[in-house]
DNA sequence: TCCATTCTCTGACTCTAGTCAGAGATATTC
DNA sequence: GAATATCTCTGACTAGAGTCAGAGAATGGA
């Protein structure tokens, strides 16, 4: 596997990497060509910016001066917060993107046009699969304090789709508590799984001291859903659990959350009788955790 | 299918691309580090080094002066021509290339250990599945003159694969001809595939001037089977026949032959009576091209 | 209000990658 | 044997990519 992995690596470095992206670029730099790329159609501020592409703010200054010297970028400040530039394409800027953007789509096109259709079809089958995967690799699951804006945003998020799902929508004060204190040690804990900066999903336990734990808060952003994220939060709670030894996990459900009950059964969740009052639950669910748990990765 | 192939251009140069170089390279600058893998465990000549890696030549012998410095290889002189030089690793020299080795196997494995077993196995057949396909696409066919060396040693290997195969060897001299003048324009045509600069397969044309035209010396190396290059190189005779005239084509294989056999078949080349005389074989085939040819890519 | 922090910008660097022209040694061809 | 070609090496460049330190403006918290 790993060899495979190497092989795979070093082909596609070499036909697609370097040559795609000095290609791509020509007639400008290629930091200008990603910078160029990166602001987006709506532009977007810098500091964001620097973060997504990882640059030195030195560099990306010097980078986005050529760039609006030659006129294809406007330069503006935030009006939130007067230290924050932001900057947008100009009407030239967007055709000097439009072309970058054409010229991929040549390198794509010559790439599938040396293939029969058969192979064209696998080609696309097999690059989406393995997008896939190397995106579900880069999901990192960690703790987080449920006060950070990170977690509250996230939780915010989640709250938000249980209204939109539930049949009567959904409002946290009537359902069970779950406060910040809750979820943070000793008392319980709070996940999110994180892809390339963004929050996509998190995940929460709530201890109760007799060994046996409430699994809460599961939830997975849209963007990233059939990349096992999931899944992950959940071992990494089950992990969790078993370290603070809590080793019964509980949870309760509604039905309308089709994709979470899938996860929790095939995940060896058993659904039991009603064990609370929660009144958006339908379905209850528990799995015994047995063996040492797995090392923390 | 643009975007798909877009979309993991993307995906794959910022996770496995620049990456992979920039941590594999560390200690030494990315062309020393290149250069130091390219180099092999055998050794080999400066000017291969130069054109595999399409680097300057004043910029490698640079490189290599660098690696000499630093005790990791060692250079030559060519005993055949003493113009030419060689270099080969010295014991420190094969150590850090070791480290290099392992390095990417750390990569691989930081990969692969995210992922479930279930999609460790996904990963590894979809990364195998576009590896062989952009392999694939990167199989350039071309006419060649029947006398230019690389056409001689393509030649060549196919015979010694017919020798190696036919049950009672084979001998080029008693098979029915096709010299030089019979496979160059007019009387006939010879091109050859190739992958990134090594010839990996060949077939000819030998034109009878009524609108028939003989298909003769298809072979693909057994390093590039798989790949669909016979079917590229039947393909491209075929549009050279038809634009040449010639809208029958016919040929004659040996038993032994079961790829070739099946290849013919699923182009749509229709088993005919004993239409010649040559001794080695057991299968006649005919097909009739229909339609305008398309254009030459 | 003051102090620490955050954000951008500027100057002064370093290192890599790569190009170009030409010199000197060696082969090949006529 | 002379002319031409090939191969490597050296010197002199350029441009890109990126780092580091610090200044100045703006903000947020005690």
């Amino acid at each position: 596997m790993v060899d495979q992995v190497r092989r795979f690596n070093r082909v596609v470095t070499q036909h697609v990497g370097a040559l795609n992206e000095r290609y791509l670029a020509r007639s400008h730099s290629l930091g200008e060509a990603r910078v160029l790329w990166e602001i987006g159609a709506e532009g977007c501020d810098m500091r964001s910016l620097r973060v997504r592409l990882g640059l030195d703010s030195g560099y990306l200054s010097r980078l986005l001066g050529t760039l609006a010297s030659a006129g294809l970028i406007a330069a503006g400040t935030s009006e939130r917060d007067r230290r924050i530039r932001t900057v947008r394409l100009t009407r030239s800027g967007l055709a000097e993107r439009g072309i970058l953007d054409e010229r991929s789509d040549v390198l794509a096109h010559a790439l599938l046009e040396q293939l029969s259709d058969e192979q064209r079809v696998r080609l696309c089958a097999a690059m989406g699969e393995v997008e896939r995967l190397i995106t579900a690799a880069g999901v990192a699951v960690g703790i987080s304090d449920p006060a950070h804006p990170e977690a509250r945003q996230c939780i915010r998020a989640y709250f938000a789709e249980l209204n939109r799902r539930f049949d009567a929508g959904f409002d946290p004060s009537v359902s069970i508590s779950a406060e910040d204190d809750e979820l943070a040690p000793p008392a319980g804990v709070l996940v999110l799984a994180r892809l390339r900066g963004r929050t996509v999903g998190c995940g929460a336990l709530k201890f109760h001291g007799d060994g046996r734990a409430d699994v809460k808060r599961m939830w997975v952003a849209e963007t990233a859903r059939g990349l096992g994220v999931g899944r992950r939060i959940l071992a990494d709670l089950e992990r969790r659990a078993a370290v603070a030894g809590a080793w019964t996990l509980c949870l309760e459900t509604n039905r309308t959350l089709v994709e979470a009950i899938g996860l929790y059964r095939s995940a060896g969740y058993r659904e039991v009788a009603r064990f609370s009052n929660e009144p958006y639950a339908h379905h209850w669910f528990e799995k015994h955790l047995v063996g040492t748990p797995p090392s923390t990765s």
